[in-house]
DNA sequence: CGCTGATTTCACAATTTTGTGAAGCTTCGG
DNA sequence: CCGAAGCTTCACAAAATTGTGAAATCAGCG
């Protein structure tokens, strides 16, 4: 029967991707959640839920997902008349999280600066970290604008 | 004094930054090494000079630059007459580390290609990994762009 | 209120990462 | 060729990360 989920691939898949993720840089057991919830088709799972398509203990879910609502990506939420916390992540999680980017950027540009302080702004050394200064502030000005261009695009499809 | 280098300062310095690397995926004792040459006039300095200025051990620094070597950011050298290699860095290493970004880029957008298929291309959570994939492909399109106008920028300054 | 199920916290175990010391290999100069 | 300096490799130790089990806490319902 074509079109039924094959949960077995889905699990494969979210292994293999969860570590693009942790190469990333997210912890490994927060990347898990957040694509095993993206695999849902309401993009909402409980806890016990989780810890069961994971074979996670519930400890490693309280620690994902409290991971995942400090960054913003996941929030908690309660279904009136359950006792479950349920968490859902948001649709464009994965845009908000590159948008975020910024703030790393913004961090190697301002070392960057440091650095060329400590050299001296007037060494050779200092001017190459001149110059990669110059190329971050750069690329968040940029990037400030192929966002924008992004949420145009999204908008004029819909 | 002014102008004369604060070596303390300098390490401080280095440690700090390493980190921000760290952070971003690079191994600690790569990320110390790289941008300890970098805060050198030259450029370059030999293995034994690192081993010195990180306090590590020879075999540290061996497979530091090994790595360096290999992801293109370090040379290996050797001056004419002497035993000793040296490492030198590009000056436009963080660009070029930046640029690899697209191989990145890639990864995310196959693998979440690869999600839509697993969950089925018709469904709500395939409709969600479609436009994600879709994002991601926006977003190697405009890197591009991006670089181009640095090149662009930096030339036009010279 | 007190019971029950859900979630969090905490100490610890398993795993992984990272760097060291020592031995081995390579290369160059004599 | 030989000696020595420099570099690499390998087995292991130290440290950090990550997840578990068990106990504690919390929340809603009767």
């Amino acid at each position: 029967m074509p079109g039924r989920r094959d949960n077995q691939e889905i699990e494969h898949f979210v292994e293999r991707f969860a570590q693009v993720l942790v190469d990333s840089g997210m912890p490994r057991i927060a990347s898990r959640i957040a694509i095993t919830i993206m695999t849902t088709d309401e993009g909402r799972l409980t806890a016990a839920e989780l810890a069961e398509r994971l074979h996670a203990s519930p400890a490693a879910i309280s620690g994902g997902v409290r991971y995942l609502t400090q960054v913003g990506i996941a929030q908690r939420g309660r279904d009136r008349g359950s006792r479950r916390d349920h968490y859902a992540i948001q649709d464009d999680w994965l845009y908000q999280t590159i948008a975020q980017r910024d703030s790393i950027l913004a961090r190697w540009s301002s070392g960057l600066h440091d650095g060329a302080r400590a050299v001296g702004e007037d060494t050779p050394a200092g001017r190459r970290f001149a110059e990669s200064v110059e190329f971050f502030e750069f690329l968040r000005k940029e990037m400030e604008g192929v966002l924008d261009r992004w949420e145009d695009h999204r908008r004029s499809r819909a």
